[in-house]
Formats: structure tokens, C-alpha cells, sequence
RNA sequence: GCCGCUGUAGCUCAGCAGGUCAGAGCAUCCGGCUGUUAACCGGACGGUCAUCGGUUCGAAUCCGAUCAGCGGCGCCA
């Protein structure tokens, strides 16, 4: 195969711009065939770039042999650069249409292996060529946006973004869905089974952070060996998390509705047309406003058991109580006050000792949490007591127990699950269609 | 960890009371078409029916095991 030179890398429009009608009277487009039909003298040949698809339509007449050949056997996925003049025309996808000059296959494709028929497991196997298709570019984009919305959220508050290790050896989760690391040869010598856990949180590590500055936060992966296979779980997942001195519960959860809204804004005002193309309905997230709807966990018990649920104080809600809850809503929810047995690092509620002062962000529509947060035990003593309490032994966390040594102080920290809130505001019907290369139990490739 | 499901051509699938059942559409290739909208018309190419074993005169079809994957639950973000 013999490639061309390195073309010129000056005067090319971006898709976007010629169907906007902003364009001259001529232009040159880069791109990718994104659609290809042709006829003995014609050929509609539909390009696509980062900013759009516009189709253009090949003469034989109008343009050289060369070109007019190239743009007829051309396969899908070929990378292709062409002139041409911009028209307005109906008979178009999209409207505009470009009259090709100039035609040149950059690079011939072989057969593009996606085609109209997929199904899911295709996808993923060629995952590495489906982050072309139109849907999971929208979706990156508007992922983008979260993550700069987020950072630029608690920057703007004077918050300091940090970075805590995932190799660690202390869990702040359950044991159970603990990924080990295995240092390969040492163990064998050693008989040490592995060397390291993945980090599940930064959660441990902020509360030492806190100390020297105050109000943190990250944008970091997370690992959960969970056996889950649901459409909102991975195994590496993208957890965006703070942690603030001196703040408590309720004022963490006015912070958290104001980051909500203000992702919302920003995604809203970047990427209307990415929302519209994955079909979503626009205006739920519109009119979302703070402050949000907040009730307690035993309400929230009433409110099932009226709904025909059949629980109890410290039962825990699972998917399809929170399906229910959620369903119905376009505004997020929050529930308060769940029982201690929850978490051993939030603090119990010196009125009603049996809860504690947390919250879960539940997301409307069916999606279900999205944050976990709350305002953390700082007295020694009784962080000592809670970790007997709840059968976890208090030497497994040393240096977690001796930041609270030296001047402990109130604060409140949470996690915010960002390929949910992305799956969430795309109205996406799986986690995996908003994250480039999904990781579950049972895929780890592309 | 538990429950359920799937594996037949490159892709999507049909065929499964066992006996011309190796099929269709799309893709690809060849031919045709000056306006197509993942077009249309004609033709060609293409498969140890996931793997291994069993039942049977005979297995894509029934049974078992294995492998791979998908969905849901519990748990969580």
C-alpha cells in the first residue's frame, strides 16, 4: 500500500461550519466516509469529522478518473480529503451538501466490520472501532464536559485537587470486593498471596490530605471486584470525590446540589447537540433546580412499605426500592439519616444515635444513587468504638486512627459515581455506553 | 455468590417433536442505474452449526461437561 504525503495542514472547514452555512464559497473537508451509495455517474459519498457528517456528492464529470473511482470503491471508514463547493439542498442528509472538485482517498479501508446489524457483544468486541460511531462520540463529549464542570465546580470554590495512591492496603469497603495485586515473583518467595489491594475510595487517604488543606478534592478511578453485572455497575469506574474540614452534613449536601446543577448548566450550554442526537429528552434536565427533595431513611421506609414493600429498621434498599422511589422523579432526591450500620467512619447523630449523618444522592428517572457522602466520626475514641462495633479490627487501620490524634475537627466528605451521572444525563440505558473501554467482571479487552 | 439466557456465513438471525436443513437479509466482489438517504435490480463468494464427549442406523436439532459472552439480583458510585 503506498501512502500519500502528509497533506497540507492549512485552510481545512470543519463539517460543523459548512452546515451551519457559515462557510465560503469553497472548502476543503477532512474526514472519514461515514456512508457510501454510487451510480455510474455519481457518487454520494457522506463524510464525517469530530464536529459532523455532510454528504457530497462526486461527479464523474466534474471531477479526474482518479478521484471519481477513488470515491466510488471507497469502503467505509476510509480516510478521505476533498474540495468542493457548499449547497444548500434538500434532497441532502442534513440539509448542505458539498459538490466535490477534488477527491482524494487518503487511506483505503478494509471492511469496516460494524455494520447495520449489531448487537451488543459485536460492540464490545470491536469496541476499539465502535468510540468512531456517532453515539459514543456524543456521549465522550458530554462526559468531558462533566469532568470539567466538576473540577471547575470546587476549584472556583478554592478547593485543591489532589491525587491519592490506587495501590493501598487498607480497605474502606467491604473486604469482599478487594481486587488484588500480585507482585509476581516475590509472593512465590515470600508466600505473601498479593502485594497490594486497588483502591475502592480515596476516602481514607482525603481525611489525612484534609488536614494540611482543608477542602480537597480528586477525579480518580475507582476498583470494585463486585460479581455485579447490572447496567450501572463497572469494575474500574471514574469517582470524583471531596472531602471538606470544618463542614457539616447538610451543608456538604447544599455544596453537592449546587455542583448538580452547575454540571447540568454546562453540559446544556456545550452539548445540545449531543444530547439531542442520543435522543435525550432535553428539558428534565432543564428544570432541575436546587434545592432538592430531602427525606430521612425512616420516612423513606413508610413511604415503600406504603408502596408495598415489606421493611424494616437497618433493611437496605436495593435496586428496585430505589427504582421505585426514583422512577417517577425528574429531581434528584436525597435520603438522610440511614442506619449506623452503614459505615463505621460516619457519625451518628448525637439526637437519634441509632442514624447517622449521611446522605445518598438518588438520580431521577430511574437511575438510582449516584453520590454517597456524609460527615465523618473525628473523635478518636469514638471512631475506636464504632470500628468494634461493626467487627473490623481497629490495628487494620493504624494511620487512619492517628490523623485523629492531632487536632481531629468536624468534616464531611462524598463520592460522586461519574459514568452513572454521565449515563444519567445522556439517558443512557447502560453504564458501558458512556465510558470509551467499559471494564466488568468479565471483560477486560479492548 | 445466586437466578436466567445466548453461541449456526464477516454481521443480524431463521432452522431445533432427530431423517435433502446447511438457509435468508445485510456486508464483500462483479455487472446495471444522474439524486441516493445504511437506496434499488441481476449474479458470485461465503459455514467442522463454540469445543469435547455421549445417546442413536442417523445429531445444528436430544443429554452431559467445558469455554466464551449477555441480562438480572445481592452490594455499591
Amino acid at each position: 500500500m503506498e501512502y500519500p504525503e502528509f497533506p497540507d495542514d492549512a485552510g481545512y472547514t470543519l463539517i460543523r461550519d459548512v452546515l451551519s452555512g457559515k462557510s465560503g464559497k469553497s472548502v476543503k473537508i477532512r474526514g472519514w466516509i461515514y456512508r457510501t451509495r454510487s451510480s455510474g455517474k455519481l457518487a454520494f459519498v457522506v463524510v464525517r469529522d469530530s464536529t459532523g457528517v455532510i454528504q457530497c456528492t462526486v461527479s464523474r464529470d466534474k471531477v479526474a478518473k482518479s478521484d471519481f473511482d477513488g470515491a466510488s470503491k471507497a469502503l467505509i471508514e476510509s480516510s478521505v480529503i476533498l474540495e468542493g463547493e457548499p449547497v444548500k439542498d434538500d434532497r441532502a442528509p442534513g440539509g448542505w451538501e458539498i459538490r466535490a472538485s477534488k477527491f482524494e482517498v487518503f487511506h483505503f479501508a478494509e471492511t469496516f466490520p460494524i455494520t447495520k446489524d449489531q448487537s451488543d457483544e459485536h460492540l464490545l468486541n470491536n469496541r476499539h472501532l465502535w468510540l468512531r460511531s456517532r453515539n459514543m462520540v456524543s456521549a465522550l463529549k458530554i462526559r468531558s464536559t462533566v469532568f470539567k464542570a466538576f473540577r471547575d465546580y470546587w476549584t472556583n470554590l478554592d478547593f485543591t485537587e489532589i491525587q491519592s495512591p490506587s495501590f493501598t492496603t487498607s480497605a474502606c469497603e467491604g473486604g469482599s470486593t478487594l481486587f488484588n495485586v500480585s507482585y509476581d515473583d516475590e509472593n512465590e518467595e515470600s508466600g505473601q498471596k498479593f502485594y497490594a489491594h486497588l483502591s475502592q475510595s480515596w476516602q481514607l487517604y482525603a481525611e489525612a490530605t484534609m488536614f494540611g488543606l482543608e477542602n480537597i478534592f480528586t477525579l480518580a478511578p475507582s476498583f470494585r471486584a463486585e460479581k455485579s453485572r447490572t447496567r450501572r455497575h463497572l469494575t474500574e469506574f471514574w469517582h470524583a470525590e471531596v472531602e471538606s474540614a470544618w463542614l457539616h452534613n447538610h451543608q456538604m449536601m447544599e455544596l453537592e446540589e449546587g455542583m448538580i446543577v452547575y454540571i447540568l448548566k454546562e453540559v446544556l450550554s456545550a452539548n445540545r447537540t449531543e444530547l439531542e442526537f442520543l435522543g435525550r429528552d432535553v428539558s428534565v434536565l432543564e428544570n432541575i433546580k436546587a434545592p432538592f427533595d430531602k427525606i430521612k431513611y425512616e420516612d423513606v421506609l413508610d413511604k415503600l412499605n406504603s408502596m408495598g414493600f415489606d421493611l424494616g429498621w437497618g433493611d437496605d434498599f436495593g435496586y428496585k426500592e430505589e427504582k421505585a422511589l426514583t422512577q417517577e422523579l425528574r429531581s434528584p432526591l436525597y435520603i438522610t439519616h440511614f442506619p449506623k450500620e452503614k459505615g463505621f467512619y460516619h457519625r451518628p447523630d448525637p439526637s437519634d444515635p441509632k442514624a447517622l449523618f449521611c446522605h445518598d444522592l438518588l438520580a431521577p428517572e430511574g437511575y438510582g444513587e449516584i453520590i454517597g457522602g456524609g460527615e465523618r466520626v473525628w473523635s478518636p475514641d469514638e471512631l475506636i468504638e464504632r470500628i468494634k462495633e461493626e467487627d473490623l479490627e481497629p490495628e487494620s487501620y493504624g494511620w487512619y486512627l492517628d490523623i485523629r490524634k492531632f487536632g481531629s475537627v468536624p468534616h464531611s466528605g462524598f463520592g460522586l459515581g461519574i459514568d452513572r451521572t454521565v449515563s444519567w444525563i445522556c439517558g443512557s440505558d447502560h453504564i458501558k455506553h458512556v465510558i470509551p473501554f467499559p471494564r466488568t467482571m468479565r471483560r477486560t479487552t479492548p
